[in-house]
DNA sequence: GTATTTGTTCAAATTTTATTGAACTAACCG
DNA sequence: CGGTTAGTTCAATAAAATTTGAACAAATAC
């Protein structure tokens, strides 16, 4: 029988290649690292699902740039284990998440989220802040503009979720 | 007459120090460097318009940074150009845009547009490449995965607009 | 128990990105 | 014209982020 390993063999190909620099450009503008764009592209492109060491061995990374990717990526939801082909094997494969909806979701809700959270806590601070102000025209305009800071965080938090159900088809 | 001098003094007061951290924070979030946040805050919490040396000044940044996170501002439709206290004056003020919608327009079309068109080419050479694989079984599985990053992209493409009609009240 | 395999952690090294500052252009003034 | 001011550019430097690799922990095998 012809070997017809589509997953673990070490040389990656000229569209493997052309798939990696599309999601290393893609999770650039993400903000994330691109050891994390050629994890999960390589993962995307794989047939079968790949193990650290795989990973490691083909995109000629360190074990501890694999390691902390992965967890990222498993953080985001982008990245399910399997239990391996099921035979007594001890370690772990994984496999890309594809669904949009899915990916989105857990962007949204490990980098952005937060992000709009802890920025309404320091806004509302903000408020207070301003109240202190003795001026009282710099005091209204100071308002003025922390109330519109307030604005722009809410109108965040109302279109997440519509992006959400959007992407979700 | 009192000095009221809201927009040109030296020292950065302690709000103002707040609203600054507030928006390199935010900035950091859309991938920009910290020196564009410090510029577009003190800009928002001035009521004054603020030549280039005043951010210089207050900031304690190099006319570099200034000149060049300024061009990028601008370039983002996130800050205004303004003739200044009209009379002979040759300097340029800027000023804050503080419309949301405005700001998240900017983004979109100088950040995120030309990501999601040179992704969409990236992606129609994918597809080339993979019907020149010779296994039919790989063949398929490769059409069928850029086929995904093919839709990925035309949904984001369709939401983009909608989040801009939406945060346009 | 020891040896081996799998994966994690984190300080150090590397790479990338941002900022500075000096040289420069352009515009205005007298 | 020369002198001054406003602003840009870009090579060098500084700062920040990423990656490495060695030490470590945990689990399995013998």
């Amino acid at each position: 029988m012809q070997e017809l390993d589509h997953g673990t063999r070490q040389e990656i190909d000229s569209i493997e290649r052309e798939v990696l620099a599309v999601f290393v450009d893609g999770v650039r503008v993400l903000g994330l690292p691109p050891s994390i764009g050629e994890i999960y592209g390589l993962l995307f492109i794989s047939q079968a699902p790949l193990s650290l060491d795989d990973l490691v061995k083909r995109l000629k990374i360190s074990k501890g740039s694999a390691s902390q990717g992965l967890r990222t990526l498993k953080s985001l939801g982008a990245v399910r284990e399997t239990n391996g082909n099921g035979n007594g094997e001890r370690r772990t494969y994984y496999e890309p998440a594809v669904e949009l909806k899915r990916l989105v979701g857990g962007f949204i809700r490990e980098q952005i989220r937060p992000h709009l959270d802890s920025g309404r806590h320091k806004i509302k601070r903000l408020g207070d802040l301003a109240n202190t102000e003795s001026d009282p025209e710099r005091r209204q305009f100071l308002l003025e503009r922390t109330d519109r800071l307030d604005h722009w965080i809410r109108n965040g938090g109302r279109v997440l979720p519509l992006i959400q159900r959007i992407l979700g088809q």
